[in-house]
DNA sequence: TGCGTTTTTAATGTCAGACATTTAAACGTC
DNA sequence: GACGTTTAAATGTCTGACATTAAAAACGCA
């Protein structure tokens, strides 16, 4: 753990590598306690402020945890499959929106990733997982459902139908995939006319779940795949017409 | 953007918190100059060490950047793949490590996320990517190579057929959940034989890609996929044994 | 002895003020 | 107009102090 102060780069940022990187390479454990910050700041050479930003930075990312009081310190955190989710959306849903992604590149990747957890889904839908997806569906049939409401309970039949493959490393990674696509469907203004037309591929979703029948959700989400890109379409086409 | 100092949390917490909802939210937008650190230690009615503690949080997060000098100051930053990148990778190696993830549910996960790039790969993939594959190919024919080297080389082997997809979204999810693999793929002796079979199936991988053949792709992932099952219960059942 | 209360103590959280360093704009000088 | 110099405004760092918290240790009492 060696710190540069001639070095064009914040002592903070250094420190804070050095102690990710030990984390990283396992060289401290989980719930392991790092050293005092009067000790750090003895032990690095710089001031107690310069410790804390540093453990502020890996506070932001998870990676530690701090207690206050006697016998409390930093820790090194247990990242759970809870807070990756919520850093992953995030990470997502900013990529997408500060870097002009188009809707049409979104939503193939969201629907080419989706069809990767058919085939488990197929497999190992339990009972809980059905009942949310036909819960969400008869939601959607609800007249009076506000265009927010509507997207969410989209993202939560998706979500189900993602948890339904039963691994939950899978489903991390396509939380951001699902949950950064909703500002963009949120632009989209959903008629009873479309959203009927969704309800019924979700149903035949549901179907081919309850059947196990992997490769007609594939193929049903192909469906709804193209019909999305076809609205997004429409949407962008009545945009330029403004 | 309000502040409760009688708060449970940390006031630098709950100022990143506020800071970071104005920016996902499009209240402050790519480039735009937050005020100084003393404004908003005024604003914020705290210190300035609070306040750069927040700053600090999302620095971290690639959220903002901070430039030095006159005219200088906190900029909200635009997230590049490259950064956003970097972060999946940190998050998932660390969320597979710290969570005692088996290797069989991280393999299911990757290779069905992989088999999802295969129609698009096999549609879109340029003569780049095709060379990419086949010169990693080339290396791992190499005659003593190392474990890491044969483990990198893999690595890129499968992102070049992910990036081959042609969507810059796929290939960010996909970061994560491939090269996060790669501690795991570590743990694992490839003997000159069971390289051998490897090598082959990239062949194929690449040979259908080249001829168009998505399906194949699929095929082929499928067969990797379980060979590679077979090498981790190989590893699992000899670390048993010992 | 055992249990509830109080005190001590070792941490983090916050503050105020100072100085160092960097950077670009403004200013002179030729 | 081109080129150094000054200046100002910002972040980066340091120091020392005090506030707050929470666990351990000490104490008191039945």
């Amino acid at each position: 753990m060696k710190i540069d102060p001639k070095s064009k780069t914040d002592l903070s940022a250094q420190i804070a590598k050095a102690i990710r990187d030990a984390i990283v390479s396992g060289a401290l454990i989980v719930d392991e306690r790092l050293p005092s910050e009067a000790e750090m700041s003895e032990q690095f050479e710089v001031s107690r402020a310069t410790v804390r930003e540093a453990l502020k930075r890996l506070a932001a990312q998870s990676l530690i945890r701090t207690q206050r009081g006697a016998f409390g310190g930093a820790f090194v955190n247990r990242l759970s499959f809870e807070e990756a989710y919520g850093q992953q959306i995030t990470t997502s849903t900013l990529l997408l929106s500060m870097n002009a992604v188009s809707f049409e590149t979104a939503c193939e990747a969201r629907f080419a990733l989706e069809r990767a957890c058919a085939p488990l889904a197929a497999e190992r839908r339990s009972a809980d997982h059905l009942a949310t997806m036909r819960a969400e569906i008869f939601r959607q049939t609800q007249p009076g459902l506000s265009d927010e409401g509507w997207c969410a309970s989209d993202v939560a039949f998706h979500r189900a139908l993602v948890d339904a493959a039963g691994n939950p490393v899978l489903s991390y990674q396509l939380a951001g995939a699902v949950e950064a696509m909703q500002p963009l469907m949120n632009m989209i203004t959903f008629t009873a006319r479309s959203r009927e037309r969704i309800v019924a591929l979700h149903e035949q979703i549901a179907n081919h779940c309850d059947a196990g029948d992997g490769a007609g959700i594939e193929a049903t989400l192909g469906d709804l795949a193209a019909y999305t890109r076809a609205l997004g379409q429409e949407m962008a086409a009545k945009r330029r017409a403004t």
